[in-house]
DNA sequence: TTTT
DNA sequence: TTTT
């Protein structure tokens, strides 16, 4: 039930290469994150380009075909769903992050990139 | 093109009462958050219960509609957008802050709620 | 890759109590219709109620869980994919159906219905 | 409430040059169809290429675009309603037919395409 | 801070 | 054939 609770899709292009890593386990994640771009016009009629980038994670075969496949300046599409974690800073303190728990990928724009 | 690049949907339970805020424009906002709840089993086979909190903002007509009709414990399905934003804590440091901006709400399970 | 290149989710109430199949191979297969409702304005300012038929199928757990709990009238969300097949009818000539097979559902408004 | 109620998301290529017609009024429509692949194996463990195709239906501003911008072969990405609706074939039979009435859509691929 |  |  977990797709109709919690989803977000996602169009974007890759900010730069996804960073890997493999655990102990076996299990591999990897990150990477995406600015997805929209326009408006303001008040006075100007148009105003706003990005906004969002953190993916990747686990086991998606990641493995992400560390593979996608670059830099790549357009891709996901799915996937969001999470607010807190982890602990540096200094010990309380420190918060976004992330999206990608369950579906696809790379747009056809074999040429 | 906004809603194909960066949409969300969510469906859960309204943690407190909307926060309604009118601007001296004549522009409403509201504002709540949402709990999404999902379960999974662990590693050992015990069922592990997850809660998401996420904070939504609402603009305009769809916020008179939050403040009139939306309650605490109330469960609403939800489309926006993904936002992150930063301001400026009491001490001067940046703080960042994960929002939706909502476009379309639903009140879910009838009257009777 | 087959949720971000076809997805429907719908939001409605089920036409009538699922029709439940199980198949020499021990697969169950569970069909049913639901209406979505909206309502618009047209020209001359009247509120013209519209509801859509669509037809779903489920499969295996999921169909099992349909065949017990979901009943006639009930409120349900739905996430699955457009499918357009063609059959024969029974005059040999070709029909052609939409349907929609169900990856994900979650029946709403709590026990009380 | 439309978009939550009746939501289709799909990414595919156009099957042939969109069709385009201006009616009296000043509104225009446009229409074409989008073919959606995917991929599975079945129980004999052998890939099966499935191809689904879709009708799409625009209208207005967004149908200008369409027929200005989209070619035969483009890869797009759209989200819209799905509309089951009837008409009269040619001997006055009872025919139906299944479309998508597009609300956004994005050209895919950059500016290659 | 919700709900089941 | 549902629901509000």
């Amino acid at each position: 039930m977990r797709n109709l609770r919690n989803s977000v899709q996602l169009i974007g292009n890759v900010g730069s290469a996804p960073e890997v890593k493999a655990f102990d386990s076996g299990r591999v994640k990897a990150t990477c994150s995406i600015a997805t771009n929209s326009s408006y016009k303001n008040q006075k009629g100007e148009k105003i380009e706003e990005t906004q980038w969002h953190n993916l994670v990747f686990w086991g075969k998606l990641a493995e075909v992400v560390s593979e496949y996608v670059k830099k300046g790549n357009e891709i599409a996901i799915e996937g769903k969001l999470i607010h974690r807190a982890y602990d800073g540096p200094k010990g303190e309380k420190r918060y992050i976004t992330e999206i728990t990608v369950n579906d990928m696809m790379m747009l724009g056809g074999k040429k990139r």
